[in-house]
DNA sequence: CACTAACCGGGGGAATCTCTCCGGTTAGGT
DNA sequence: ACCTAACCGGAGAGATTCCCCCGGTTAGTG
């Protein structure tokens, strides 16, 4: 029931290059579908049989390691980076743009960081990392006079959920909308009057759009139905 | 290819008390599922086979039509009276708390309000209506010093549907924590400073359940996985 | 070059879900 | 009470997706 890898024998070569591909594969597919992405799939387009994928890789989770963990431990560094700001409030708004880029860009990444995915470690320690990091900019902004005392860094990371997890949609019509919301979001949590919001807001045509693929966060259904 | 009933021939009285008990069936199930629920769940809970969901409903949306109707009409006329308040940003906040409301108690009325789900007419009718309704409020509230002028009613709707989705996970663990966020977006709205938030902030445990259900928005999946 | 352990992919069982067929049953008028 | 059109529900075809079994193939060694 262990490690389905033994680190003793190390694979022959063809393991190791399905190993690669599926990886390779894997990546591609969660960037535009998001982790839930049938493993079928994946195991087509790396050009392997599913056995093979199941073969290497115990479960989603296991797999998901295998493709988010560099790029985790990549954010993992910036959020430590992030602490070490002396003005908290740039070093937060810092770093909660270069988060919501990635979660604009990646659907696999915006799964990862907006939903409580369990079961995959290099995540776990991100979430950690994650909340320490909210928790002590946030806090030392209120000290410097620039976040309204009455705010959590949990109210924080529940809008910063709700709102990336809806970024995806926006990002069909408009790539860089999530900035203005973002925005506004963060316009929210500051002690004095509003500033000016960046990008141009979505057209009604777009915002429907966006609405129609909020829906659609996964809609596996089966066969004829709409 | 018509409607699926005949106004003609009223339908027998046991056709009809199916009929009744079929949409008392969807509205508990979709209440606490949400409208992708499984119709044979609903035609078990109704006590009927699944062939007679199909018979008197031509698919998911006619149900979700017979089901919602009324009280997306009711919704419909809250938004035309919303309207009709002088001070607009009160008018605004009020019909934006009650609608919230409903969507922290019914799971159903809430993917209806934050999705884009096509082929209900009654639906179609209170997205219009509501953004009317949004557009107007806001407009005057404006016009009023209310609300920053760079905000606009798409900027609205986006966010309000981002944070609507996310709160039936917060639900669970604080059943009116939505309060709080609602008034946090409302504030990034305004000109002016901070106002106090009501409810008390999540604890970092419920946050971490919200979190959880936030990616269970649907996971119909299939067998043994996890 | 021969051998064997590791590896491979197709195919299939099981679980879900949508939607339809068909033989048996019932409501409601005469 | 009888008859017929309307109605009913179980059963199942077809579609997905997860996951594993099994006979054939290949990498790497002596």
């Amino acid at each position: 029931m262990g490690s389905r890898v033994e680190k003793e024998t190390p694979l022959r070569r063809d393991a190791r290059r399905n190993r690669e591909m599926l990886i390779a594969a894997a990546r591609e597919i969660y960037t535009d579908q998001g982790v839930d992405a049938p493993l079928d799939d994946i195991a087509r387009r790396a050009g392997v049989g599913s056995a093979t994928l199941y073969r290497r890789f115990a479960g989603r989770a296991e797999l998901i390691e295998a493709v988010f963990g560099d790029s985790l431990r990549d954010i993992l560094r910036a959020a430590e980076e992030a602490r070490s700001a002396t003005d908290a409030w740039a070093g937060l708004t810092a770093y909660l743009e270069r988060i919501f880029g990635l979660l604009a860009a990646d659907r696999g990444t915006n799964d990862l960081m907006t939903t409580g995915i369990q079961g995959v470690p290099s995540l776990d320690a991100l979430r950690k990392e994650n909340h320490k990091t909210l928790d002590d900019l946030l806090g030392r902004a209120q000290e410097q006079g620039k976040v309204r005392p009455d705010a959590t860094a949990e109210d924080l990371q529940f809008m910063l959920a709700a709102l990336g997890r809806a970024v995806p949609g926006s990002t069909v019509a408009a790539p860089l909308a999530w900035r203005r919301y973002l925005a506004l979001l963060l316009d929210g949590l500051r002690p004095e009057g509003s500033h000016p919001l960046p990008a141009p807001s979505l057209t009604p045509d777009q915002l429907n759009a966006a609405m129609l693929q909020l829906g659609k966060v996964r809609r596996p259904r089966t066969g004829r139905a709409d």
